[in-house]
DNA sequence: TATTCATATGAACAATTGTTCATATGAAAT
DNA sequence: ATTTCATATGAACAATTGTTCATATGAATA
């Protein structure tokens, strides 16, 4: 990939990244989402899975649903929670990488 | 990659890799990376460039380079900062990727 | 329609974070 | 050795964030 020079990239763009990472940057956030990778879930599921409450995890999806990270759709009286696209797991297996690199 | 489980997964790496997040989710840093992808600089340089003062600049370094995503060599008086591997290039570039294709 | 049950949400609180300002440090040049 | 100059650092402050608790919402089922 090209690189551009600072002036090239816009103000949006730069923010925008700041936004992704800090969603990312979050236990609770990571355990929910390394829980999804493993198949869609409903609200309860992930909540037994990462052992935090309701309401915690329903805070924390809701941020991730806000970034685009996760998707929901409606399964009776659950909402089944789900990776939005494979780029999120991209992302999250580079960095996985680098920190066990990193030793 | 093969994804592993929850359970396999140890809390050491998930909370690295928060932390890693962590230190990319910000827009100086970000700004300062960016800086320092066109070619190695002194704080000075940066802080002109990023258009912070030296202070802020210094401290946010002073993360980056704990978080081994910079490293520094001396030249003279000043201390001339650069990108410690193309790991980071990489992490960032599909993080750009990611929020352009977002929309 | 009334009830139930899963999920969402608001307020409050503690903890964390980034900046500024003032000042310390310490290598280089005189 | 002393001075200079780039950089680092500590304290303080405002802003942001994640959790808990209590409660609201609203789709599904009886």
């Amino acid at each position: 990939m090209q690189h551009k020079k600072h002036s090239e990239r816009s103000f949006r763009t730069l923010s925008d990244m700041a936004v992704f990472f800090k969603v990312l940057a979050d236990e609770t956030r990571l355990k929910i989402l390394f829980s999804l990778f493993d198949g869609a879930k409903c609200v309860m599921h992930i909540s037994e899975r990462v052992e935090m409450s309701q309401s915690a995890v329903s805070h924390q999806l809701a941020i991730l649903k806000r970034a685009d990270l996760v998707k929901v759709a409606r399964n009776g009286k659950n909402q089944v929670y789900s990776i939005s696209d494979e780029h999120v797991r991209l992302v999250v297996d580079m960095a996985e990488i680098h920190v066990n690199e990193a030793k």
